[in-house]
Formats: structure tokens, C-alpha cells, sequence
DNA sequence: AGCACGCCGACT
DNA sequence: GTCGGCGTGCTC
């Protein structure tokens, strides 16, 4: 933060009214409170942001409300500067309040969230830009480099950058040609305002089942006030149009209203910003992790002054300053992606939930395949929902079988079965495409020594490596950590003795070219090339029919729809059954409705194949009938019965220290120190699945409560009657997904 | 998060 | 004898 920005007002000196008060300020830094200081009255109001020496520095900070016992007058200090810009909305302070005391982090790590792109604050710095001159000067010399600038510059400003850039020459040429005479500087704001969505255009044709949920939103904003809706239906349902209709009549309701569409990851939101233009006739306000610094201080800046009415971002888009906002829209609610595991933890779907509920609007989630809290919170009567029924014209779903493996084992070293080969052969020979689905990039999972059985982990780590023979690393995907792969072991120094185990898609990509070397066979994973760029390009390709076999992960499971796709073979359905995830089941359910509905298409339906060693567990026997409800209601009956959520509470303490001694010793006495209470158990400590991350020992404890036991407040209780060693890093998951 | 204060090892 | 390691604690 720059103290000599032109927004920012020294704060008046008391001497000069005479008149003092009193402010809490919150700073953007790991603390749970607010610190007191004086300053000249009137004072900025709650949510304004101001400057204040905190210690040996100066530290930008927000008016917070106070809260009781006022420290001494002598004490305090005067703040330094008040900032001219909006101050955060009500609606914002209490929810960064709210989501601190949720999450148990402190209050100023939720407020850095919301401050991230603080130099937003400092206002528009105008840049220079230049236009074309109605007439050249006399005497003008024109250079080829030149000529091209001034054909690029026009009535529009643009940036010496931007021309060079236009005409290929350097910036040098631009400025000559301004001290010429030949362009005209003009003072442009660099944060251009957003257009304003069109409200007068119209929507889509919907379907009468989309009308009808359309009608039902609609109603639901009409008359105002906080309730969460569910839009349930399958892919390829049209819950997209629907919730436009809502978004538009959120923002024509109030002409400050602003409206929030969440996605899951940025891969989704590029091409979804193009159907917001065309449905709106502007595109949204973006903001997820890969904008450039200018963007993102556009953005938050655009939103903090209400300029900004239609925003459509990734999960940290909850904390931009929203002067009014009016409707929270979270798409494919479902997605583990919206579970926030770094920093302040946290789930963007029950927050924002959280959100509407304080901001007094409705909330709206969107999904094919709704998570159990969500369906539980609907049979419950907390949430609302409306269903979709009919899939592009009435297509009929794909029929879904499973393989056994055990009856039809593939050959040894090769992964696919003898009905899946056929299948895809059959598929091949009437020119339609076959999507290979396996969830687990690079080669093989696994890399063993065939001599010593040593398994290669990370460094630091008990992470597996992972073969990427592409690239011919060692490569670890929790960390990042890669390494060329050796050519001998490192235990027992044997040559050539380490073994790929486990198939990966690089691997199955081998197999299938083997299989069928005449067809047109493709790879997609997240990292088979790099940038978003090179997916997209595989993706068109698919929809272009021209690739035969592609082999997937995760990637092409979600937002995608391929015509000619007739066939999807699941390599392995029985992936992240194991274990003792509370979610595994439900993630696996998930993915693979997701992955098998995406084949077919009205007058073809297609088919999914399921490979798996365990065809009689309970959720692909629901796959293979197509019995939702019936999966739904035996993960309900489990939880219930076992009461995790969303039938109780739980909570994930990890402590993690590079000293396993004090380690082990602390979590001993952490779990000892716990509080009997009615309704609570406490599980552990345990080491964590994964025991070393990053050099890291970590152990956890699991707190689960009965559901009218308040956990923050019993987590509090305990946490602060033990003195938890510098060694050891304590942090509090409130209802984890990862275990990790 | 910073930054200062403070108490134990190898250097001019 | 001092410089400096980073553990502990505070910031209105």
C-alpha cells in the first residue's frame, strides 16, 4: 500500500476541530480482533477503509464494528489517513464476522480475502493513451513504422503498448509520433466500467419444464428475502438458461442489484463468459485465480462501487466487496472444487448459503448430481427445489452396464477387458467416437523396485510418484515435486529394476494405440500439454468428430458435449470406493453420472461400460439401474446411522510439526485435554493418511458432534485451555472433504 | 503477517 | 569479547 496516493485524505489533525472519536479497525493480517484508535470527527463509517500505525508500521485497514470493553484513551493511537474510497457494504462486514466465526479462522485472515487487490484502493491513476489527429502536422516525416502505428490509432484511446504492439514497432515510434503532432495524448482510466447487461433482450425458448422453474425463481425473488432453491437436472437440461432468467430478474428488480455466478474451476468459466455475452449482451465481471493484476483490480474495484452488476468467478469471488448483492447463483454445487483446503478453509456453496442468508437474498444451486447435504436440506424443508427433467428434446439417458472383472480379466499388463475391447471395436467400425474415462493422470500410479520393493515417494513425503513417461519424470501430484526418472534404484542401486504399476491415462493411451493403430486416438488430461489453450483444442477436436478413442480424466467430465460420442468404457469405476473417505462413494457417484451421461444424443442413445472388481456395491448397482434416488437414500441411511454429516457435525484438527516427538506428544496431550460433552466424540489422533507433506509430520484428531451441539464453541473451549508448542502448526477443519 | 526482543554458538 | 541464529510474543 503506497501512503502518497491521491485518493487517500489526511486524516484532520484533533487540534483543528477539537472533536475526537473513537474506531475499531480490522486489519488485513492473521489476528482475530479489531484494534481502538482515535480519530477527528465525524468518523469514517463501519466498512471504510482507513490507515493506522500498528506497531512499527503502517498497515491499511477497515472500520469494524466496536465491540465492548474500550481500551484506555491514553493508549490508543490516531489513525493516519481515511481512504476516499466506497467503504465495504454492511452485508460484507457481516459476513467476513460471520465466516471467521464459522471457519474459527481470525477475522483478519477472512478480511485479507476480501482486501487482496488492495492497490484497488488507491483509484484510478489515469493512463496515457493516444488518438489520431484530424490532420497530420506539415512536415511530418512518415516512416514505414510510422505509417503502420498511425493506421492501427483511431477515435479510440489506446495505450502506447497497445499501438506498438498493433503495428509491431516499439513504443519509441508511438512517443515520437506524439511529440510530431501526429497523435494527441488523452488521461484514460484504466479500469474501463464493465457494460451493462442488456435486461431487454431476450432469453432462450425455454421448455415448459424450464419455464416452469423459471416462474418458480422468479417468484422467489419477486418477493425478496433469503431462501436457498435447488435446480436439479441432468446434464444437457437447460439449468444454465433458467438461472439466467433469475440472474435477470434479480438485477431488473433493482437497477444496484448485483448478481453472482459461481463456478467450480477456471477451465469452466472462458467459454461461459461468451454465453453470458450472448444471453446479456456483455460479458460479466470475471474473476478467478489466473487474471493478470490489472484485471483483478477492474474487477474488484467495479464491483466495490456497484458498477459491476454481473459477476461470474471461481470460489475466492465470495469475498469481493459486493455494494448490493442481490443473488448468489453456485453451478454444479456439488463440485469438491468449491472446498477452499489452503489458507482460510472453507466450502463456497455453505457460505455462500451463509451469505444470502445475511444479505436477506435467495441463493440459487445448480446441479445434476446434488450433493447429500443439499438433497437432505431439500427433503428437509430448509431448501426448495424444482427439477428438469427432459435432456435436449427428450435423448434418452445412456444405458449403463458394468463389466465384471473378474469374470472378463484383461490379459496381463493390459487394462482393458475383452467386452470393453469389443465394444470399442464395434464403435470404431460405425465411424462413432468411444471416450475412454480414467481418473488418474500421467503412466502409472505407482513406481516400485522390482528388487528391493521400495516405492518411490517424494522427497519428504509419503507421497507416491507419479510415472509421466511423456515427459519421462518422476512427478508428485500433491506437491509439485518432479524428477527425471531414474535408472536405478535408489535403496538398492539395482538397474532398471523400477516398474510402473497401476495404469495411468498415458498408459492406457499405449494400450489403445496398440489395439486400434489405424484410429485417431487422442489424450486429455490437465497436464498432457500445457495451458488451457491445448484442451480446448482436443475438446473442438472431439466435437469435430475428428478423433476416434479419447482417453480422459476428470477434464472431459464436466461441461462438454460431444454429438458423435456413442460409447463411454469406464476403466476404472471402482477408484476412490476404498477407503475411508466419508464422501468416496458420493464423489465416485458423481463423476461417473457425469462422465456416462455425456454420451449420446437424441435420436442415438449411447452406452457406458463400468469396469470393476466390486459390481455389487451399492453405488454401481444404483449406477447401473439408474436409480438415483435409491443411491441417495443408502448414502442418507449410512451417514444417519453412523451420524456424519449432514446428520451431525465434525471437525478435522491437524497438527503438524517437523519434530515427531513434540508431535506426538502434543496430540496426546491436545486429545486428553478434551472436554466431556453430551454428543461429542473425539476420534484420533491418527496419523494422517498421508503422514509426511512437505517435510511435514502431521497427526489429526476428529471432533463429531451431535447436531444441536455448537462445535466452534466447543472447539474454542478446548483449543484454548492447551499450550500448543512453536514446533507444532494447529489448524481447525470445519466439516473436512479432504482426508488426506 | 511483520518485527523486536532475547537468549545460546562460532567468529573478527 | 561480539555477531547472529531463529523461538516467542506483541501490535490499539
Amino acid at each position: 500500500m503506497n501512503k502518497a496516493s491521491p485518493r487517500q485524505e489526511k486524516a484532520k489533525p484533533e487540534e483543528e476541530t477539537g472533536e475526537t472519536a473513537r474506531i475499531s479497525v480490522l486489519f488485513p493480517l492473521p489476528l482475530p480482533k479489531a484494534y481502538d484508535y482515535l480519530c477527528a470527527a465525524p468518523a469514517p463509517p463501519i466498512g471504510g477503509f482507513v490507515a493506522a500505525p500498528f506497531g512499527p508500521r503502517e498497515v491499511t485497514g477497515v472500520v469494524w464494528p466496536s465491540e465492548g470493553d474500550a481500551l484506555a484513551p491514553e493508549k490508543m493511537k490516531a489513525i493516519s489517513a481515511v481512504f476516499d474510497a466506497p467503504p465495504l457494504s454492511r452485508d460484507v462486514v457481516d459476513f467476513v464476522d460471520w465466516a471467521a466465526a464459522y471457519t474459527m479462522f481470525p477475522k483478519g485472515a477472512v478480511l485479507r480475502m476480501v482486501m487482496r487487490v488492495s492497490d484497488a484502493l488507491e483509484g484510478p491513476r489515469m493512463q496515457t493513451a493516444f488518438v489520431k489527429r484530424q490532420e497530420a502536422p506539415d512536415g511530418l516525416r512518415l516512416t514505414s513504422q510510422r505509417k503502420a502505428v498511425l493506421a492501427a490509432a483511431g477515435e479510440a484511446p489506446l495505450s502506447a503498448a497497445e499501438l506498438a504492439g498493433a503495428a509491431g514497432v516499439s513504443e519509441g515510434v508511438v512517443r515520437g509520433l506524439a511529440d510530431a503532432g501526429a497523435l494527441a495524448k488523452v488521461e484514460i482510466d484504466p479500469d474501463p466500467p464493465f457494460v451493462e447487461p442488456d435486461l431487454t433482450r431476450a432469453g432462450h425458448a425455454l421448455s415448459e419444464d424450464q419455464q416452469y422453474a423459471a416462474q418458480m425463481i422468479g417468484d422467489v425473488i419477486a418477493e425478496g428475502g433469503h431462501k436457498a432453491v435447488l435446480i436439479d437436472g441432468v446434464t444437457g437440461s437447460g439449468k444454465t438458461e433458467v438461472y439466467f432468467e433469475a440472474a435477470a430478474a434479480a438485477l431488473q428488480k433493482d437497477p444496484e442489484a448485483q448478481v453472482l455466478i459461481l463456478l467450480p474451476e477456471i477451465a469452466l468459466t472462458l467459454p461461459f463468459l461468451s454465453r453470458v455475452e450472448e444471453r446479456f449482451g456483455a460479458a460479466p465481471a470475471p474473476w478467478h485465480s489466473d487474471l493478470t493484476g490489472a484485471q483483478r483490480r477492474r474487477t474488484w474495484r467495479r464491483v466495490a462501487e456497484g458498477q459491476a452488476r454481473l459477476v461470474v468467478g471461481a470460489r475466492s469471488a465470495l469475498f469481493l466487496p459486493f455494494k448490493k448483492l442481490r443473488l448468489i447463483v453456485v453451478d454444479e454445487e456439488h463440485d469438491n472444487a468449491y472446498k477452499q483446503e489452503e489458507g482460510v478453509i472453507y466450502h463456497a456453496r455453505d457460505l455462500s448459503v451463509a451469505r444470502g442468508s445475511l444479505g436477506g437474498f435467495p441463493v440459487v444451486l445448480a446441479s445434476a448430481t446434488p450433493s447429500l447435504e443439499t438433497v437432505v436440506n431439500v427433503d428437509e424443508g430448509r431448501y426448495e427445489a424444482v427439477g428438469l427433467s427432459s435432456r435436449f428434446a427428450d435423448a434418452a439417458m445412456p444405458d449403463i452396464a458394468l463389466i465384471d472383472m473378474r469374470e472378463d480379466p484383461p490379459e496381463a499388463g493390459k487394462w482393458l477387458s475383452p467386452v470393453l475391447v469389443d465394444a470399442v471395436s464395434k464403435n470404431l467400425s460405425v465411424g462413432e467416437q468411444s471416450l475412454l474415462f480414467l481418473n488418474r493422470r500421467g503412466y502409472a500410479p505407482l513406481t516400485l523396485c522390482r528388487r528391493c520393493g521400495h516405492k518411490m515417494t517424494a522427497p519428504g513425503s509419503d507421497t507416491m510418484l507419479v510415472e509421466h513417461r511423456f515427459e519421462n519424470r518422476l512427478v508428485c501430484h500433491h506437491t509439485g515435486f518432479s524428477m527425471p526418472k531414474p535408472s536405478a534404484c535408489p535403496i538398492c542401486n539395482a538397474v532398471d529394476s523400477l516398474a510402473p504399476c497401476g495404469p495411468g491415462v498415458e498408459r492406457v493411451a499405449e494400450e489403445t494405440k496398440e489395439r486400434w493403430p489405424a484410429a485417431r486416438i487422442a489424450v486429455l488430461s490437465s497436464d498432457t500439454a500445457p495451458g488451457p489453450g491445448s484442451v480446448r483444442a482436443v475438446l473442438d477436436a472431439m466435437r469435430e468428430g475428428d478423433i476416434d478413442i479419447l482417453i480422459a480424466t476428470q477434464v472431459a467430465a464436466k461441461g462438454h458435449h460431444f454429438p458423435n460420442l456413442t460409447l463411454v468404457g469406464v476403466v476404472d469405476a471402482d477408484l476412490g470406493l476404498a477407503g475411508g473417505d466419508l464422501r468416496a462413494a458420493e464423489r465416485t457417484y458423481q463423476l461417473l453420472s457425469q462422465v456416462t451421461g455425456r454420451a449420446g444424443r437424441a435420436e442415438k442413445p449411447g452406452r457406458a461400460l463400468l469396469q470393476t472388481y466390486q459390481p455389487q456395491a451399492p453405488v454401481l448397482a444404483a449406477l447401473a439401474s439408474g436409480d438415483r434416488d435409491a443411491f441417495l437414500a443408502a448414502e442418507a441411511a449410512g451417514r444417519s446411522e453412523l451420524g456424519f454429516p449432514p446428520y451431525g457435525r465434525l471437525a478435522a484438527i491437524t497438527l503438524r510439526s517437523l519434530e515427531e516427538k513434540t508431535l506426538e506428544e502434543t496430540a496426546r496431550r491436545l486429545r486428553a485435554a478434551a472436554p466431556n460433552a453430551e454428543g461429542v466424540d473425539v476420534l484420533g489422533p491418527a496419523r494422517a493418511p498421508i503422514y509426511r507433506l512437505r517435510g511435514m509430520a502431521r497427526m489429526r484428531l476428529l471432533v463429531k458432534t451431535r447436531k444441536n451441539v455448537h462445535l466452534q464453541a466447543y472447539l474454542a473451549d478446548w483449543l484454548k485451555t492447551v499450550k500448543i508448542p512453536g514446533a507444532v502448526r494447529v489448524s481447525v477443519d470445519i466439516n473436512p472433504y479432504s482426508f488426506l
